[in-house]
DNA sequence: GCGAACTGCAACTGAAAGGTTGCGCTTAAC
DNA sequence: GTTAAGCGCAACCTTTCAGTTGCAGTTCGC
């Protein structure tokens, strides 16, 4: 939670449409479980368990404001998995760009 | 699987330890589903599955060699689920940084 | 203080997903 | 041509997960 969640474990929480339906809502405005019961077609109790998978690899935060607890969507846990996601993805073009060049170097020598 | 995958498509393909063991392998060196199948605790047929999750969102490539098949790691989808990543949560630690200066704002008038 | 709104916990259901075993088909090897 | 390796398909099992209903506990408003 407070140190950012394993890539597996962000994917998994961003494996699902009601939860990036959440996230875009709480990305717009800190909304409370019982706010985003009104607006989704799910119950209030199924909210909550989203929001707790969501809090569960920091991609959002509660704050209690009088007798509601309202969330709100952090960017920082997207940021880094973009990042890392980014060094994978281009580690993996290159080894893909060698293994063509060897290719290359056969049919042409 | 030519058109890129949606970010929640491509998000579930990653949302398991097996598929990532696979792709990491895939990241060195192309591999069949046997071959890998040999590396890994799991039957060829569970691979051969997974295989085929992954290749519906474009994340691997088969090629064929002989009579064998051999898949690759693509890093293209990755880069750019990465990008995407990285705006929304950019757009998301704007939309906080606003909140945090209203607060600031009606503490501090 | 009383009631209403908000939250949290527990049990249940149905569907999806990872994994296995078994079988049949193709294809390269000798 | 025969054989063995490699792949694909189908059925089955088990676990996980999204969703629901129901109820108990809190906390603000009047």
């Amino acid at each position: 939670m407070t140190a950012v969640a394993s890539p597996v474990a962000l994917c998994g929480a961003l494996a699902d449409d009601t939860r990036w339906e959440i996230l875009r809502r709480l990305g717009e405005q800190p909304l409370s479980a019982s706010e985003l019961a009104q607006r989704l077609p799910v119950t209030r109790q199924a909210i909550a368990r989203h929001l707790g998978v969501l809090h569960e690899v920091g991609l959002v935060e509660p704050a209690k404001e009088g007798r509601q607890l309202r969330y709100r969507a952090l960017g920082q846990p997207l940021t880094q998995l973009a990042r890392d996601l980014e060094n994978i993805g281009q580690a993996w073009e290159q080894r893909l760009d060698r293994l063509r060049a060897i290719a290359e170097e056969r049919a042409h020598p």
